[in-house]
DNA sequence: GAAAAATGACCCATATATGAGGCAAATCAT
DNA sequence: ATGATTTGCCTCATATATGGGTCATTTTTC
């Protein structure tokens, strides 16, 4: 038995994965820059950088965002002050809502 | 010695990250729920999902980008469909290149 | 065409993330 | 205020990714 697969991916996440992995291949290629030297640059092995640029959910996701900046992609459309900027919203709009939720004995709608 | 970091990451990809989390967690919350309730959902553990949501870079960006997906956080801006568009649009720019980068004997200008 | 370099696809030991659990503090419902 | 629930922050064994290597194939240079 080839030992099952553990855990499954919905589709969209494996789609988007994937075309993060090409975007950094182009970037890559782009820059003129071979697997070896990103890998290097990275401080990552060759197989790693394969595997970022094939789009494996199974890859760090540290490793998989340095490769794409360093090689110009960049993953919200913004630059770091956008990103800091972005964060500020985002936290706001966390204050507003309860601390925690909860899930009280009343069953919600939902269920039909 | 508490055993030094292996990795660095640069501050443009931490931020990023914790950007993502703070999405995702606000993503929750605003769906009502908790995070037993996401995690189970993802089947993974709640320490897990606590990792994900504080932007932690040695997470399987599978783990990452499916949590995202179901509280509604669009990776690219894109449904299924636009991700497959852009995936073909990077397929056709990277045809375009050479299949290979070299680097021949020849030193860039780049090391001064 | 020949040689050199890059890529694709493997494999395996080891470093590391994950799951599972526990406990204290914070928050919410009543 | 009291009890119930959620969250924050740990620890540790085990599952798993990573590094580092090899070999064949493809692509480029000369």
């Amino acid at each position: 038995m080839p030992a099952k697969r553990k855990r499954a991916y919905a589709r969209y996440t494996l789609e988007s994965l994937v075309l993060l992995g090409k975007l950094t291949r182009f970037g890559r290629k782009q820059r003129k820059m071979t697997e070896r030297e990103l890998a290097e640059r990275l401080g990552i092995a060759r197989s790693t950088l394969q595997r970022i640029e094939k789009g494996d959910p199974r890859v760090e996701i540290g490793l998989v965002f340095e490769a794409a900046a360093i090689v110009g992609v960049k993953l919200f459309d913004a630059d770091l002050k956008g990103i800091a900027a972005l964060t500020s919203r985002t936290d706001d709009r966390i204050a507003v809502l309860p601390k925690h939720v909860y899930k009280t004995g009343k069953p919600v709608k939902d269920a039909f």
